[in-house]
RNA sequence: GCGAAAGUGGCGGAACUGGUAUACGCGCUAGACUUAGGAUCUAGUCCCGAGAGAUCGGGUUGGGGGUUCGAGUCCCCCCUUUCGCACCA
């Protein structure tokens, strides 16, 4: 009779002693050999983690343990992005405190952290939502004040009207709000910023040297960035006596101007139609323009649109007289908001031009003494003659020629080389309760006061009324208001605006470092030593958001001497989605509790055991690949794992001595290779196969009695180191049945035998 | 449209640097044990052909070309899918 596969009590058994003997604990004052290991910083929302979530959780756990068993001091520490919204929603909808909710959360997140058997070293266990962590929040807040990187400014700004605040526009997907889905709407207002545009440059030049990362996030980060290189020039205004500005990438086609086109919100434009008899009508639907939805705008499907404002300008390389419009396809935010339009050179510009009958003229090379060619193909093309402009080959083909371009146009005076961005500057500020409170007051006499770093942390109050009416509840509590001026003593009010959740996560990697620190953010010695973080695991949402804040932020905390990095996270894996059918949608779709279409762990694990969930979850496929969950083939690492727990009463069977030991000792040795190789290049999937191999063998040689006891015994023992990263309960378990009394996470990872190997390769 | 990744059995996938394609698992088929099993175990399972049979012959990695003694892997063209960007001047 056997002993039957009891996995909860297993599980429940080391789980309690993983807890007990703080196995996880690293102390931070020793590096060597050391690996810093992070996971995504989770918020605790009051949704059940689901198998889907645990994939990021299991693959950090495998590695980490894997590292162990190889001599690694690894840092694994975990920790909660606790600010945000879903806290202070469930405060309205079920009257609940924020805080309680999230503390709440936290503690059956650990439970589910546990029940998957994951060694985090709690000991650096942080959340963003206490003050001995925001307080740090808020001293970087006025340093960055002080050095010009945060400022306030009026703003055209996205407001989601569901959740009621502004967001960053790294928060707008599709010009929807990036956690509810409701369109925004732009409304313009005075907010907080940090001035990210003027970290661009290091942002863009810093992924080239991360080689560690997926060339997809880099790719993303850069098209975000959106550096482009070209030239402003002045286009004068007769009738205004000023010019306007344009940028453009083609400076070589200036020749080939034949309009310039306003954005309708230019600051311009409202002097520019003063003389025209439509004033009225063009600035009804300049309004209109303004109003239509940033989705919509933006879309290549929007119908241009446009009005002449009857003004003339001059294009300063022809010195005609050409006409100024503006049009909806014109974006104030990018550039400068004006364009000069090239109709032969640029497929918008055709567009309208061709809409609304201006003229259209190309851009062509003329040599040394040649006349003008004419007699173009399009009918359409007026001639093109270029005059006074160095001499160039050919079109815009290499940045040689637009060179030359930018600096004859420096030389006449008409504009200067320019570099434009299409990230904007990192809107910070948050009308809700359940963030950071920004340190700054407003007092009657000193205006926009900066609290003094002694009077931090200001802290957020407890007592206050969630009724979901418009408006920060924070503003209503007199409490926080109602202050005094640190400068005069007068009565002030305090900022109510809290900071987006993002400036939180963009430094939790350096206060894990230095958890309980009451007199610094962090220790730069520890810093030091410990930085940058050697593997980050997370998911591809992040992309744009939390990995380029953290990544600013930074390089902020560098310049201002306070770590010796400039990039924070050495080695980034993504890792693919779980997906799984959903009856609502009727599609195979990412694994989340709005589409119905969630596993959950809780009753997989009383089934067959995390060990099971952690076996199947790495070898359902490539780790950074999107994977189908499948209910049916879960039961085969169920089967695998108690066909490795049955083994254990078979090994006596073994006869002592055997022909066939040669093989499985060869056999042995290739799956230490195969499996250490796996292992090291995030294959988990071909290390759980490798690992169904070496159990199949040596069942098999039980069963035959073709290898000797001490043989079957290596193997078996071997087997479960390897399998350790996997499925740390079972393994554990078989270990100290087999009579060890070391812990199997302490003893050190089996090593191979290369000419073990060589040698029967040749044999066979 | 631009950029990136990928296409291998009924399914998830393996083959790392060019060297026995389809490992491992799911599913399926047959059998064993069972009162019964969605439990467990054993055998089989890419396609075509020959053979009672172990086995033997041929073909196959989206399609078409090429390089090579040798190509799933490298090069060129085409098709398809997924993801990211997209009126950014």
């Amino acid at each position: 009779m056997s002993t039957p596969y009891d996995h909860k009590a297993i599980e429940a058994k080391w789980q309690d002693r993983w807890e007990k003997t703080r196995a996880a604990e690293v102390d931070l004052r020793q590096a060597h050999g050391k690996t810093y290991m992070l996971m995504m910083f989770p918020y605790p929302s009051g949704d059940r983690l689901h198998v889907g979530h645990g994939r990021n959780y299991i693959l950090g756990d495998a590695l980490y343990r894997f590292l162990r068993m190889n001599g690694k001091r690894a840092l694994n520490p975990m920790g909660w992005d606790a600010f945000g919204l879903p806290a202070e929603n469930a405060a309205i909808q079920r009257g609940v405190h924020p805080r309680d909710w999230t503390v709440a959360n936290i503690k059956v997140m650990k439970e589910q952290f546990r029940r998957w058997g994951i060694l985090y070293d709690w000991s650096k266990e942080i959340a963003s939502c206490f003050p001995d962590y925001y307080r740090w929040n808020q001293w970087l807040f006025l340093r960055m004040l002080e050095s010009g990187i945060a400022y306030k400014k009026m703003a055209p700004v996205n407001w989601c009207p569901s959740c009621r605040t502004v967001l960053a526009n790294e928060q707008v997907v599709d010009g929807a709000c990036e956690r509810c889905g409701t369109p925004v709407v732009q409304r313009d207002l005075e907010q907080w910023f940090f001035r990210i545009t003027d970290y661009a440059d290091r942002l863009l030049a810093g992924l080239d040297a991360l080689e560690g990362w997926p060339e997809k996030v880099k790719v993303m980060q850069r098209n975000w960035i959106g550096r482009s290189e070209g030239a402003e020039i002045r286009f004068e205004i007769p009738a205004l006596k000023e010019p306007v500005t344009v940028f453009t990438t083609r400076p070589d086609t200036v020749h080939g101007a034949t309009f310039l086109v306003l954005a309708p919100e230019h600051p311009l434009a409202s002097r520019l139609i003063e003389g025209n008899p439509d004033r009225e009508g063009i600035a009804a639907w300049t309004e209109q323009v303004r109003n239509t939805p940033r989705i919509q705008r933006s879309s290549e499907e929007n119908p241009k649109e446009g009005r002449d404002t009857g003004a003339l300008a001059v294009n300063p390389a022809t010195g005609e007289e050409i006409p100024v419009w503006l049009a909806n396809y014109v974006l104030p935010e990018y550039g400068s908001g004006a364009i000069m339009a090239v109709p032969a050179h640029d497929a918008r510009d055709l567009a309208f031009a061709r809409q609304e009958g201006l003229p259209v003229r190309l851009v062509y090379h003329l040599e040394e003494g040649e006349t003008d060619p004419s007699g173009l193909t399009e009918p359409i093309l007026h001639q093109g003659v270029i005059r006074g402009a160095p001499p160039f080959d050919g079109l815009a083909d290499g940045p040689e020629t637009i060179a030359r371009f930018i600096a004859w146009i420096e030389e006449n005076g008409w504009g200067r080389g320019k570099v434009v961005y299409r990230l904007r500057d990192w809107l910070i500020s948050r009308q809700r309760y359940w963030g950071t409170p920004i340190p700054v007051v407003y007092c009657e006499t000193d205006g926009m006061v900066p609290v003094p770093d002694d009077q931090l942390p200001i802290e957020l109050p407890y007592d206050v009324e969630f009724t979901g009416r418009e408006g920060n509840p924070l503003s209503r509590s007199r409490s926080f208001v109602e202050t005094a001026c640190p400068q005069c003593g007068g009565p002030a009010r305090r900022e109510t605006d809290t900071m987006d959740t993002f400036v939180d996560s963009s430094w939790y990697y350096l206060r894990f470092l230095s958890p309980r620190d009451a007199a610094r953010m962090f220790d730069r010695e520890i810093a030091d030593r410990w930085m940058p973080v050697d593997q980050y695991i997370g998911g591809i949402e992040h992309a744009i958001l939390h990995l380029l804040y953290a990544r600013f932020i930074c390089k902020v905390l560098h310049d201002f001497g306070m770590v010796g990095i400039e990039e924070p996270f050495q080695n980034l894996f993504n890792q693919g989605m779980i997906t799984r059918f959903s009856e609502k949608s009727g599609r195979v779709e990412k694994m989340s509790k709005s589409r119905g279409n969630t596993v959950s762990p809780d009753e997989l694990i009383d089934e067959m055991g995390a060990d099971t969930e952690r076996v199947y979850t790495l070898f359902i496929g490539p780790p950074e690949k999107d994977a189908e969950w499948s209910d049916e083939a879960v039961s085969g690492a169920y089967r695998f794992l108690t066909r490795v727990w049955r083994m254990l009463e078979r090994l006596p069977e073994a006869p002592p001595t055997a022909p066939a030991d040669a093989d499985l000792e060869r056999e042995r040795h290739a799956t230490i290779q195969r499996v250490t190789q796996s292992l090291q290049r995030f294959s988990f999937n071909t290390a759980v196969a490798a690992l169904m191999e070496l159990s199949n063998s040596l069942g098999r040689a039980l069963e035959e009695k073709t290898a000797s006891r001490l043989r079957c015994e290596e193997a078996f023992d071997t087997l479960l180191q390897l399998l350790h990263p996997l499925a740390p309960h079972v393994t554990e378990e078989l270990w100290e049945r087999r009579g060890y009394t070391e812990s199997l996470l302490e003893t050190s990872w089996p090593e191979y035998d290369e000419t073990k190997l060589r040698r029967e390769r040749i044999q066979l």
